[in-house]
DNA sequence: ATAATGACTGGGG
DNA sequence: ACCCCAGCCATTA
């Protein structure tokens, strides 16, 4: 008979890069946002940008992490490939105060966090 | 172990 | 300023 849990992945020896991104992101103050790349380098993997965001991709729906506040370099949203609803992560934004120029982007020297200190 | 996969990025044209 | 692309790298879709 299956057990009625599901044991953690196997995947998950002691502690993955992935959970030290969730750590970082969940830092990220209410009302402003960061970049993949700073995500990165505050998780200890500065190049590794790519890889936040499919650990933000594996998120399950209801995480208590606010993957909402990481947006792109550019200032703008990324996960238009994704399959999460088109305008999800800018409405969840707004609704904390962050503003939208008219291209879509966000003033990451307003908004921007850069980590504590 | 190797190959494939991308919610990325910076620099060049 | 904008578009494109080669390089990037942890995880396993």
């Amino acid at each position: 008979m299956l057990p009625i849990f599901e044991p953690v992945p196997e995947s998950s020896r002691g502690e993955s890069f992935y959970d030290a991104v969730y750590r970082t992101v969940r830092r990220i103050p209410h009302g402003r946002v960061t970049t993949y790349g700073h995500v990165a380098a505050l998780s200890g993997k500065p190049r590794a940008a790519r890889t936040v965001g499919w650990a933000l991709h594996a998120l399950p729906d209801g995480t208590d992490v606010p993957w909402h506040r990481v947006i792109n370099a550019r200032g703008g949203i990324s996960i238009a490939k994704v399959g999460l609803p088109p305008g999800l992560q800018r409405a969840l934004l707004e609704d904390e105060g962050v503003r939208f120029r008219l291209d879509g982007t966000v003033d990451l020297k307003r908004y921007g966090w850069t980590g504590p200190g």
